[in-house]
DNA sequence: TTGTATGCGTTATCAT
DNA sequence: ATGATAACGCATACAA
């Protein structure tokens, strides 16, 4: 590999100079930086990068850690934080891990370990206090889909209550009253949250939501089969209902499909998320749009601003709200 | 950020034995190692990566240049690499990128700037000789659906004309004789190959495929509604539809389905890669299973190994072959 | 078994 | 405007 120094040798010059025209030191004559910036042209120069960071005492790339890049929700969350990273031309270090305490935690050390100074970062499986702490640590810490109360200006994040209560109020406003939810067990805080959004919501319309009426499942299509099997097999009386997730939505109308009920006649039904897959199943799904691609781009640019020391405000926390998009398997209730 | 020196301090012993003990080196005493690994832990000392990659002259980690995170088949192929990459607990440096010489280009460029030795780079855009130079100069350079003769060894791809070869042939088999083709036309090679293979079967049958039964368009949903209004307006006669990929036969049924013809009643349709997609459309896809997670498995095998100088064969060459998943939207010719 | 010294490729601080 | 020179954190050859 071809170094400064053999830049230096073959223009005639110090390496010093030759590091002043890379970085486009102020200081050098218009005639030498012509002839260093031809060698190295000719040369086939490649500014190591780990030397520079090592001296830098900073890497410039921009660590993510996510869960899962097969789920087509954090593909969309890897592909926004890749458009900015590749708009500001910055490299993306990269650590996809399940759900799990020790990988994130690994994630996280690793990305230290390259002294990366911005990084967006997904879990569900740490505490507070841990997070709390790396933001303390790493000047361009920022979390996605979390909130943490101590750390606001740093935390990007949904509504995950609104969206229980948008849902909830789409389906009263079409007339159903009688509610089954399919929540997940396995995440902890978004189910709950949803859950609260639909619970006030249909307080507020004067309806309880009975423990009976709600199945926890893992949340995938699998899951939303599952769930669905058992509602029916309780025999509980529905004519609407709301989904942890388009992917468990999706499973719910399988079953639903093959107890000879149609959606929505029968039964309507409302998803999260606004997936890919919630165009293409039949009928096609109301869902909430969870606009995460957006999301996923505040984060990356906050992360990068951050990790420059830019004065972002510190006040300020980055909340985004679901929208209702409406298709097909949600319709006015049916008599029965 | 504490240091190997300051270990040193706290241990009371020289950088070089506390570098010998992160490296698991030969000869430290029992006692000593034990102390220092003691003091690691209580100052939560983290090696610099940066510091370690410049003075070894090499990167750890696998680079990754792919082309799009969002288009699921590149989700799982990342899914794929990853998970070797988690594994062998190696970080991941993902470049991604739109199908342009330029950012392939420099994809890969970053990549050695950071003294990546190890990448598996799905390229397209760029020429061969590019690509084989990059083979020459980075030990690890591996190439993932795409074949180029001079560096077979470093080759995971995928037998294009093969898998056109089994789709036709399950339509003849299923009594087709009339045949309309939805084909992609901005890749390069994959679609010619495919394309070249549908023919041969087709020849070898006594059947010939005119041009004006072959639509193209843009690899995706859209194009394939868009290729398939073309066909019907044309009048072009078929009883079978082969798609370039899943989106585009997807695309098809849904036009198909807007003039009210039956899938697979009034035309049988396969699709190809077998992504989630296929499994979620209506009628359910009949397509070829694409093994892309294997392959950047092997591919980021290979890529560690090669790069690590491990003897991996060098007349050996990774070709897959797709497969047939028999699904519903082809079935047996249906008599006018 | 352990310590000393050197260098990896840069940037940055001095002089000149 | 340019050139010595030191440092960054670590691995390693060589001494002890």
């Amino acid at each position: 590999m071809i170094t400064i120094k053999d830049i230096a040798n073959a223009a005639g010059v110090s390496h010093a100079t030759v590091s002043r025209v890379i970085n486009n030191g102020p200081k050098v004559g218009d005639e030498t930086r012509k002839r260093v910036k031809q060698v190295m042209q000719e040369l086939g120069y490649r500014p190591n990068a780990n030397a520079r960071a090592l001296v830098t005492q900073k890497h410039s790339a921009l660590g993510v850690v996510v869960a899962e890049l097969l789920d087509p929700f954090f593909a969309t969350l890897a592909h926004g934080i890749d458009s900015v990273a590749r708009q500001q031309n910055i490299q993306l270090l990269m650590s996809a891990g399940s759900i799990e305490k020790d990988t994130e935690l690994q994630a996280i050390d690793t990305l230290m370990q390259h002294r990366c100074e911005a990084m967006v970062v997904h879990s569900k499986a740490l505490d507070d206090d841990t997070l709390i702490e790396f933001a303390g640590q790493i000047p361009g810490f920022v979390l996605i889909n979390r909130y943490i109360p101590q750390i606001a200006h740093r935390c990007v994040w949904l509504d995950n209550t609104a969206g229980g209560k948008v849902m909830t109020q789409h389906l009263l406003d079409l007339g159903h009253r009688k509610f089954a939810v399919i929540s997940s067990r396995y995440q902890i805080d978004d189910p709950s949250e949803r859950l609260q959004g639909i619970r006030n919501t249909l307080h507020a319309a004067g309806l309880t939501l009975d423990d009976s009426h709600i199945e926890y499942s893992s949340p995938d299509q699998k899951g939303g089969e599952h769930a669905m099997r058992h509602l029916l097999a309780r025999g509980v009386d529905f004519t609407a209902v709301l989904a942890y997730n388009d992917a468990m939505a999706s499973g719910a109308m399988t079953t639903l499909s093959d107890h000879g009920l149609q959606v929505p006649t029968d039964a309507s039904i409302v998803g999260f998320d606004d997936v890919l897959l919630a165009k293409y199943c039949h009928p096609k799904l109301t869902t909430l749009h969870y606009p995460i691609e957006m999301m996923a781009v505040k984060a990356a640019e906050l992360a990068l601003a951050y990790a420059r020391g830019e004065p972002t405000s510190t006040t300020h926390t980055y909340k985004y709200t679901p929208t209702l998009v409406k298709r097909d398997s949600a319709a006015q209730v049916h008599p029965r």
